[in-house]
DNA sequence: TGTATATATGCACCCATATGCACATATTTA
DNA sequence: TAAATATGTGCATATGGGTGCATATATACA
């Protein structure tokens, strides 16, 4: 396997990450942008705020913290989600180096 | 507004950006596979590469253009595509950078 | 000109998935 | 224990977007 083809296929298997498909869906977007500006909500409060049924609130939480996108924890009979900042940043800042190694290998500026 | 909420604001609008949205479909980041691997390929030969009719090819082209993914050069009755490197990696570097700044505002870890 | 080739677009279809209801499970409180 | 509250799950339906066919547009060549 040539240099070529392993970056072609590493940058690809990047891209496909969970955690940058969780956020193409626009209900997702806006849980985010909820805990974003609040910092921590319960499933509940969240659906208050947006125009979904609890239920489907609930699973796009389970959707976006299998993606890394935010963690829960469990006190009582609430379910608190908050944004994991520092995971993501970590995955933004591979994802971004990986593709700094790539560049001059598959695409380089003419 | 406070910090907060421009914090938040920024912070969906970028992970809402085109690009991100772009290379979640299969298909298309097969496209860029290929892209990445030989370079500069015209909407027929890519269309050799992959399932689909060439007409869902031009329009996936169209859509990783729009993203800024991709370039596109006409020649002739030709349109060549070729992969962004510079433009993506810039893109990446932004969201990254943000982020980073976003971080400490929104969502600090206890 | 006329024909062939390359790409782009209109349209209808189909499939993955988001959605909401009903219900199940879990926890608190009277 | 019973009732109320909070969340999660099964299931049927709706919807967005990817798909291919037919066709339009544009360019090259005879």
């Amino acid at each position: 396997m040539t240099t070529r083809e392993q970056a072609a296929a590493q940058s690809i298997e990047a891209f496909n990450a969970t955690f940058i498909k969780a956020l193409t869906e626009p209900a997702r977007a806006a849980l985010v942008r909820e805990l974003l500006l609040y910092g921590r909500l319960d499933v509940g409060s969240l659906a208050d705020k947006v125009p979904q049924d609890r239920s489907v609130v609930a699973r796009h939480l389970q959707v976006l913290e299998r993606a890394g996108m935010v963690r829960s924890m469990k006190e009582g009979r609430h379910t608190f989600y908050s944004i994991d900042g520092d995971g993501v940043l970590r995955q933004l800042e591979e994802l971004t180096e990986l593709f700094r190694k790539l560049v001059p290998v598959c695409c380089p500026t003419k």
